[in-house]
DNA sequence: ACTCACGTACGAAATAATTCGTAGCAATAC
DNA sequence: GTATTGCTACGAATTATTTCGTACGTGAGT
């Protein structure tokens, strides 16, 4: 059995967000994205170099089956978002992602839109709470 | 003028941490903090020289009247999370606080007694939205 | 005075992540 | 068929971060 691919560094990150927002693409495609998005000019085989090394890692897959490669994550966006968040919390919020909500909602301008969009989620999750598992209440 | 101090590293995170959370402390505290933190010793001259980085660049300041030198965090606490905040939601959730604290708060255990706590910082927010500047309407 | 314990300073090795140059191969253009 | 173009492979330089060894100084104990 292969492994569960790693967290991905940020310069990998940044070709999965790409991957993840367009769908599968060839090197070159990928390159022009990534070159795009920062100021300054990538190095075509930089960008290849790195989605080698995300292929054995597992971070991707590819199709060979023309001559210009075609890469496609292998990683799912959320699944992938959250391990990474994880990793934050605990490095620096001490663990504590209700820390992290307050940090990220206090400081920060926040539109009655997204507040709104925030209360029906904590609505849904109080629904969940009480439903599916009422003695969940042991941590509260 | 001095610049302001770096974004810290992984390391220098967690000595600010240990420094925010017990204040001025010896190489010396400071090492034993790390090392029961961590399931694995640390060698001694490396929390040092960590330290002494960290001073060089601003993250902390040391107090050398005595032999044992006694450091304390430069950088605040809510500021510097404030500042890995931005840089992660960047890198991570394209920019959006949203789409983070969604993440955040979807796919994690949340008590009720937090999710009261969110919902009072929502209301705060609003009180705040309306009264101090009604024109933010145009957001939403 | 001598030695031991304990501290700082600092160079440099080890590790990790990113970047790019060069080589070589294959399809297309001429 | 030869040159040109565009691709992959891969070694290796670069840069950033973390770790530690060694040298050296100073004060306390004897």
């Amino acid at each position: 059995m292969s492994k569960a691919p790693p967290k991905p560094t940020d310069a990998e990150l940044e070709i999965l967000n790409v991957l993840w927002q367009h769908g599968p693409a060839t090197v070159r495609a990928i390159n022009d994205n990534l070159s795009h998005r920062r100021q300054a000019e990538v190095g075509y085989t930089t960008t290849l170099k790195m989605l080698q090394l995300m292929l054995e890692k597992g971070l991707v897959r590819r199709d060979d089956a023309d001559r210009s490669h075609v890469y496609r994550a292998a990683v799912r966006e959320q699944e992938t978002q959250g391990l990474l968040l994880d990793k934050f919390v605990d490095a620096t919020f001490g663990g504590s992602a209700m820390k992290l909500v307050m940090q990220a909602l206090g400081s920060r301008q926040t539109s009655a839109d997204e507040l709104a969009q925030i209360r029906r989620l904590l609505n849904d999750i109080e629904i969940q709470n009480s439903t599916s598992n009422p003695d969940d209440d042991e941590r509260a």
